[in-house]
DNA sequence: CCTCCGGATTGAAAGGTTTCACAAATCTGG
DNA sequence: CCAGATTTGTGAAACCTTTCAATCCGGAGG
C-alpha cells in the first residue's frame, strides 16, 4: 500500500532517487552526469530514462559546493539603458557561449550602493569571475574582491593601479581624430561638450581635441567649452541653446560632443532653431550607437569596437584562471565614422 | 611548529574558522548572520571582528543548498539592446532591491537556443523565479519549469493558456488611439508599417488600427499595409521608400508604425526625400522610447508602462509563493504622447 | 584451470552552511 | 533563596552533489 502522492508534491527527485529508479548506484548516476564514457551505454539509457521520467534537475548548488568551480561569469555594467553597454555585454555573451558559461548581467544604473550589492552577492555566489564598469574605477572594493580570489575585469574604464586586468579606449586618440576631422573642415572655432571635469573618459576626449588642435597650429582659446551635467540628451538640448545664444562673432561653427546622446540633443535644437546641420553647425559625436547613424541628418561620429571590447574582456577573464598570469591592459583604438553631419 | 603559508594561499575561511577564532560554535555564527537578535551584543562583536579579520565572505551555494531558497530572480530578456526591455528590467530592479533580492539579466537576443540554455541553468540554481519575455510564449518548456516548481512570469507577451502569471500591455487599444488621433486630424488613408503577419503584438495593434477606423465609418480599405520583416531603423527606411513610390493619388498622408525603430526610419527616409512631417507625411510611433522624443521632428507616439510593467511582473512573481495562488493576467492599458510629427 | 588485466560500478567521505532540539546561564518575582 | 521563565549558546544532522579508492566481473593469456 504506497501513500497517496495526489495532492503533495513530491519533493524534487534527487540523483539518489534516479539512482534507485534506474537500479545503479549514486556514483553511476554522477558518471553519467559528468563524465558519460566511462559507462557502458546500457546503463546509461537506463540513467537517462530515470532521469526523464522522475523530471529530474541537477541541483547547482551542491554541484558548486562540491565542486569548487562555478559556471558562471557577470558583468556588472554601469547603464544598461545605455546602448553601449548592452552591446559591449554581446560581446561578452559571445566569448561566454564559446566558454560553456552563462554570463549575468547586473545594472548598478551609476549607484555605487547598488554596485557595492551585486559585487558582494556575486562574491558569495562564489562566481569564476567578475567583468565591470565601475562607478569609481579605483574605489578599493575592486581590489580586495581580486584579492580574495575572485578574477575582475575593468571594462572600458582605465583602473590606477595594475591590480586587475582591463580593456579600454584611447579616448585621446578619439577626441583628436574627431576634432582633426573638424579642423580639415575648414572649422577653428570648435565646440566642447561635456563633462569633462567630472568623467575621466570625457576629459581624455578633450585633450585630444586639443592635441588636434595644436597640431594644426591652433591654441587652446579655439576651443569653447560647454560644460554640462551629465551626457543626455537634455544636457545636449541644453548646451545648443546656450550655443545658439552665444554672439555671430564668437560662435562656434563646429561641435565635438562627449556622446552621441548630447549630439543628438544638439542636433534637434539646431532643427528647432533652424539652424542647417552642418552648413551653419557641423557635429560630431561619440560612440556611434544605432541612432546616430538614424538620426534625421546621420551623425559623424567616435566608433569604439564595443562588441570586441565585451569578447576581449571575458577573454582576459577566462585566461586568469592559467598558471602564470599576469595581468593586461589592453587598449582598442577607436575610428571615426562621417556621415552627413559634417560633410558641408 | 606551523606551516609556512606564505606561498599558497591560505584557503578562503569559513564559518568553522571564524567560530574558532572568535571562541564560539559553529551555531552562534551562523546565528549572528541570520538571527542577530538571538545573540548578545558582546558576542556578535567577537565574531564580527573575527570575520573582518579572516576576510569571510559567505558561501551562497552551501547556504542555499541547505536553507533550500535563492535570492536571485532571473530576466530574460528577448532583446538586450532595445531600450524598451532595459526599462521593463529597471522596474523589476526596483521591486527587487525592495524584496532583498537580485536581479540578473540574461540576453536571448531572439535565438530560441540561447533562451533555452539559459533556462535551464536558472532551473539548476534554483532561482526564486523566471521573468521572462520568451521568443515563443507557447513553447512548453516554460510550462514544464512551472511545474517543477520554479514560478515563471511572462512579460510583454500573452501566453495562450492561463498557466503562468503574466503582464503585457493592451496593443489593441494602443493601435486604437493612435489611428483614432490620425483621423482627429483629418486623415484619412493611413499607412500601417510593421510585421503583423509575423509577431502578435503588431497584429493586435492593427486591429486596433482597423477599430479605430470603423468607428469613424472607415473600411479596411483605408488603412495600406506596408509589411516588413522586422521592426528595425532599416525597415523603417525600406517602408519609407516604398511609401514615396506610391503615386500622389493613392498615397497616404499619414503612418502608423509599429515601434519607433520603424518610425524614426520612416522619419529619417522623409528628411532625405524632402518630404515635410507632419506636412507631407504624419508619424505615429509606438513605445515611445527617450529617442522618439529626441528625434530630430519629435515623435507622436504610444507609451507602454514599461517601468510599472516590470515592477509589477516581479511582485507577481513574487506573490506566487504566497499560499493560495491564483496565477493572474494582468493588462495596462497605453496612452498617446503627442508630439511635432503628428501636428500640424 | 589459474592469474592477471582492464573496464564498469560501487560506497563513503567531503564540501560549508542552516536548523533545531537541547543545555547552560541569567533573570523574574514571590 | 527558589521555581520557573527567558535569554544565549551548543552540537549534530541534513542538504545534494562530486570524487576517488576500492571492488567486481568477464575474458585473455599462460
Amino acid at each position: 500500500m504506497t501513500v497517496q502522492e495526489s495532492g503533495a508534491e513530491p519533493r524534487a527527485a534527487g540523483m539518489k532517487d534516479v539512482a534507485a529508479a534506474a537500479g545503479v548506484s549514486l556514483g553511476t548516476v554522477s558518471n553519467v552526469l559528468n563524465r558519460p564514457d566511462r559507462v557502458s551505454p546500457a546503463t546509461r539509457a537506463k540513467v537517462e530514462t530515470a532521469m526523464a521520467e522522475l523530471r529530474f534537475v541537477r541541483n547547482e548548488s551542491a554541484r558548486q559546493l562540491r565542486a569548487g568551480r562555478s559556471r558562471v561569469l557577470a558583468y556588472v555594467m554601469l547603464d544598461g539603458s545605455n546602448p553601449f553597454f548592452t552591446d559591449v555585454a554581446a560581446g561578452m555573451e559571445d566569448a561566454a557561449d564559446a566558454g560553456d558559461l552563462s554570463l549575468f548581467l547586473c545594472n548598478s544604473a551609476h549607484q555605487s550602493a547598488r554596485e557595492e550589492a551585486y559585487l558582494g552577492r556575486l562574491e558569495q555566489q562564489r562566481v569564476q569571475g567578475i567583468l565591470i564598469t565601475p562607478v569609481d574605477p579605483d574605489a578599493p572594493l575592486l581590489g580586495e574582491i581580486a584579492r580574495r580570489g575572485t578574477p575582475v575585469v575593468v571594462v572600458d574604464r582605465t583602473p590606477g593601479g595594475t591590480a586587475h586586468c582591463s580593456v579600454a579606449v584611447d579616448d585621446v586618440y578619439g577626441g583628436e581624430i574627431a576634432v582633426r576631422h573638424l579642423i580639415e573642415q575648414g572649422h577653428d572655432r570648435i565646440a566642447f561638450i561635456g563633462n569633462h571635469t567630472t568623467v575621466g573618459q570625457v576629459r581624455d576626449r578633450r585633450l585630444g581635441a586639443l592635441r588636434a588642435l595644436r597640431a594644426a597650429g591652433l591654441g587652446p582659446d579655439h576651443l569653447v567649452d560647454l560644460t554640462t551635467t551629465a551626457l543626455t540628451v537634455a544636457d545636449g538640448r541644453g548646451a545648443g541653446e546656450r550655443l545658439a545664444g552665444l554672439p555671430a562673432s564668437v560662435r562656434p561653427t563646429a561641435a565635438f560632443c562627449a556622446n552621441d546622446l548630447v549630439a543628438l540633443g544638439l542636433l534637434q535644437t539646431c532643427a528647432n532653431l533652424r539652424m542647417n546641420v552642418p552648413r551653419d553647425m557641423a557635429i560630431v559625436g561619440y560612440d556611434d550607437i544605432e541612432f546616430a547613424a538614424a538620426a534625421a541628418v546621420p551623425l559623424t561620429s567616435v566608433r569604439q569596437p564595443r562588441r570586441r571590447l565585451g569578447r576581449t574582456a571575458a577573454e582576459l577573464l577566462l585566461a586568469e584562471s592559467e598558471p602564470g598570469h599576469e595581468h593586461r591592459q589592453v587598449v582598442f583604438t577607436p575610428e571615426l565614422v562621417v556621415r552627413a553631419s559634417t560633410l558641408r
